[in-house]
DNA sequence: TTGTGTTTTACGACCTCC
DNA sequence: GGAGGTCGTAAAACACAA
């Protein structure tokens, strides 16, 4: 492995403060070479007793990572005992933990955020389909509501039409009162009009030209 | 190999609570 | 006032396509 000038920097500092950031150091058995573009020289990076160190960025190890995952799992706030504890186990300084615990929240927010987004629009998408369907039956019935309209308004002027020509029809019209309506008893009042296109069995509708002709022929 | 997008680690500013 | 929270952001680490 190539160690840069940053790296065997790191590997004293690591030395000298055995208890701040020893991650720094990759440990045995989980040497991962750096593969990557070299970064800038950048990182002046305060350490935990506030002094400016030429520390770099380093990733947790899996481990470490697993364990405060776990603590996460079990409470999402970090109690000052708690960090402290961690920290000791894990080998990190305890601002690494609260740093981890903060970032852990805000990603944990996040994707909570992602979550209920993608809830709603899925609710949002299924109203927006129901809207649709609804809209195309109220077109529908609007369609068979004219077409009844307009065979009732036929059937009006044929019966007007038959009534001038003759004077028995008229008659029987006036003594009858109901006469397309017969065994459906619609009342003198009208209170059984909301029947009137309705006089089969449920849910079978039948279209006012067909209804009529079933009277008429 | 390199450019680019994403994730992770870390920090400062600001806010709230005790 | 201090501890610990969120939020926004920088930069290192990483993944991956070209």
């Amino acid at each position: 492995m190539n160690h840069t000038v940053d790296d065997q920097n790191m590997a004293f500092i690591s030395q000298l403060y055995p208890d701040v950031y020893t991650q720094i150091v990759p440990q045995q058995g989980e040497v991962k070479p750096p593969k990557r573009r070299k970064k800038k020289n950048k990182g002046a990076v305060t350490a935990g007793d506030g002094s400016s160190c030429l520390f770099r960025k380093r990733k947790l190890t899996d481990e470490q990572v697993n364990m405060l995952e776990m603590s996460f799992g079990d409470e999402h706030k970090l109690e000052s005992e708690r960090k402290d504890r961690l920290a000791a186990e894990l080998g990190l300084d305890p601002r690494q933990v609260a740093v981890w615990f903060q970032n852990r929240r805000a990603r944990w927010k996040n994707k909570r955020l992602e979550e209920e987004y993608n809830k709603l629009k899925n609710s949002h998408d299924n109203v927006v389909v129901d809207k649709r369907r609804l809209e195309s039956e109220v077109l529908q019935l609007k369609e068979q509501l004219y077409d009844a309209e307009r065979e009732i308004q036929r059937l009006a002027e044929r019966v007007e039409r038959g009534s001038s020509n003759s004077p028995i029809s008229s008659v029987s019209v006036e003594v009858n009162e109901t006469p397309f309506f017969g065994d459906y008893n619609v009342g003198k009042d009208g209170d059984d009009y909301d029947n009137l296109f309705y006089p089969v069995p449920e849910n079978s509708y039948i279209d006012g030209a067909e209804w009529m002709n079933l009277y008429i022929s």
